[in-house]
RNA sequence: GAGGGCGUAGCUCAGUGGUAGAGCGACACGUUGCCAACGUGUAGGUCGAGGGUUCAAGCCCCUUCGCCCUCUCCA
């Protein structure tokens, strides 16, 4: 993964922010050749997305898939992030484990989930478990527990540090009183020394050590700012952390104002912003990002099959762009992975280096079920119903009666970061018999650079002609991309440049080119060349980006 | 937020208190003319930042910023 920080910075791909002032902790800029990669990955969604969607596929219906762009602003009325559930859901308080050499952090909500997982309370449970209605004969299962395979699992327990007190405690406290050992939790309190009164009111101890844990602190996901001339914390607003809830903000809008009907999906690529505890793993996992997300309505009763049909799709997508390898995965979450207002949800997972050998989220495709325009419709006491013309018993005049429902959404949500990166690393080559070992096997489509051209020597009339056939490309490929054209240094390095790049062709002018109208044509990939005639090269290049 | 590792030329790094270094890269000129080639030369550094100890700090001490790994979360 360094070595591939280094070519991504080395080349102009992706630069920390800041740098000059020390750089900024989960922050990343895109360099020029970053820049038009990320561009190129975005226009590749929005072509295959939006203006084409899924390639012309009919979907479930048999009809073909019909979907809108939107853009939304980055900043929203306050009351949408708390009809989203972002508010509460993103502000979730964390606590920490206070013993030295532990300080593990925890979600307090996910506290006594872990606690039931945790190694030592299962052991104390398993061994407690048989007597635990006897006085006397329980105290004595769990002093030997404590002083046994507590002592291996949870050195912080006070019942492990402090035998005597502890037990002096567990008899007075827990010898009467309304509570029961079949709730790990008093059992767990009992002998990390918590009284029955402090684990009833939440208190719980460190389900890896045993230990005492922190109070618990917020952890503010959100970002926030202040509109309006004067600074009053009345107006304080929030930078989205998701581009979705733009789109069902406006849901009702499109319906109104476009010919859109049910099925139908509205798109929206832009940059969302998370406050993340620990940003880490190079652009992975960044504060500021940017999301490419589509929310597919359809009526409740297709809902599966166009959950199915956007899931398989999105699969077969970024492989077409060039994760084709076995370092791609399509992964259905289990039922209690899944968000609170989610049915189902799938993630394309990338095997990145730094996850290695898991896998890393690239895109998740959420069934929301009506969740969100429903959440809005309380809120904002808008009507979010869709009167859909299709449905209801047939009348007599032949048409139907019509049917109201919310719709469902099915949510195919990708990263473009991550997907700019896990192109990279999947692109990024070492071959050291190569005299250029390291290369970028970008697919043609998404390569920053397009083609390079080359006169071997920088005289004879060959920049001359060699800048003339990069004027041409130029005119043809310069929308998708950089066509390079250089004429210093020898020819290896030039070529070795553009395999850092990912350029796919080179194009190299020579002395024969003077005389026969050839040129050489070299392969990234293989290094291999051929010569074709310099009027079929922009025919060439066209069959090889695939237009 | 806690623990560990790291920060010296564009890049990779050496430099254990006494004149700031190497290789690669960049640039210029020359030779060669299809794979990071050769020769000559040039430019490039407040040693991450701030403070302290010392006659003297890249090196020792304190603070701080950033990166990487681990713990939590996620597109």
């Amino acid at each position: 993964m360094d070595a591939i920080m280094a070519l991504c910075k080395r080349r102009g791909f992706i630069y920390q922010a800041s740098e000059i002032y020390g750089g900024i902790n989960g922050f990343w800029d895109y360099g020029p050749l970053g820049a038009q990669l990320k561009k190129n990955l975005r226009d590749a969604w929005w072509q295959d997305m939006i203006m084409n969607p899924a390639w012309g596929k009919r979907g479930p219906d048999g009809e073909k898939v019909r979907c809108v762009p939107l853009e939304t602003c980055i900043i929203q009325h306050p009351k949408v992030w708390e009809a989203s559930g972002h508010v509460a859901g993103f502000n979730d308080p964390m606590v920490q484990c206070t013993e030295e050499g532990c300080n593990k952090l925890f979600r307090a909500d996910h506290l006594d989930a872990m606690l039931k997982e945790s190694e030592w309370v299962r052991s104390l449970h398993d061994a407690v478990g048989p007597t635990a209605h006897g006085g006397k004969e329980l105290l004595d299962t769990i002093a030997k527990w404590g002083s046994k395979s507590g002592k291996k699992l949870a050195p912080n327990l006070l019942i492990v540090r402090n035998f005597k007190f502890a037990m002096q405690q567990l008899e007075r406290e827990y010898s009467f009183g309304n509570f029961t050992f079949s709730d790990v939790r008093y059992l767990a309190g009992a002998v990390a020394g918590l009284s029955v009164h402090q684990v009833s009111s939440g208190v719980k101890p460190c389900p890896v050590c045993g230990g005492m844990l922190s109070e618990p602190r917020q952890f503010n996901l959100m970002f926030d700012t202040i509109t309006g001339a004067v600074r009053d914390p009345a107006n304080k607003v929030y930078l989205r952390p998701e581009t979705a809830q733009g789109i069902f903000v406006q849901f009702k809008n499109v319906v109104d104002t476009t010919r859109v009907r049910i099925p139908f999906g509205i798109g929206n690529t832009g940059r969302s912003f998370r406050n993340e505890v620990t940003p880490r793993n190079f652009t992975f996992r960044s504060r500021e990002f940017e999301q490419a997300e589509l929310e597919f309505f359809c009526h409740p009763d297709e809902s599966h099959a166009w959950y199915k049909f956007w899931r398989d799709f999105r699969m077969e997508w970024w492989k077409s762009i060039g994760l084709a390898g076995e370092n791609l995965i399509l992964r259905e979450h289990d039922k209690d992975e899944l968000s609170h207002y989610s049915v189902g949800t799938s993630d394309v997972e990338y095997r990145f280096p730094f996850t290695a050998p898991g896998f890393g989220e690239l895109e998740g495709i959420a069934h929301r079920g009506n969740y969100d325009l429903t959440q809005h419709q309380t809120h904002s006491k808008a009507k979010m119903e869709y009167f859909d013309t299709t449905r209801g018993e047939t009348l007599p005049n032949g048409g139907k009666k019509g049917e109201r429902y919310i719709p469902h959404c099915i949510e195919p949500a990708a990263g473009l970061d991550r997907g700019a990166l896990a192109l990279i690393c999947e692109a990024y080559t070492v071959d050291p018999s190569r005299p250029s070992p390291e290369f970028l096997k970008l697919h043609p489509r998404v390569a920053p650079i397009k083609a390079a051209i080359f006169p071997l020597m920088d005289k004879d009339g060959l920049p001359e002609i060699a800048e003339k056939l990069a004027d041409e490309l130029f005119a043809k490929f310069g929308r998708s991309g950089f066509i390079e054209h250089d004429a210093k240094q020898n020819i290896g390095k030039r070529y070795a440049r553009m395999d850092e790049a990912g350029c796919p062709y080179c194009f190299t002018i020579d002395a024969d080119t003077v005389k026969d109208q050839t040129v050489t044509v070299r392969d990234r990939d293989t290094g291999s060349q051929q010569r074709i005639a310099i009027d079929k090269v922009s025919g060439f290049l066209l069959e090889k980006l695939g237009g």
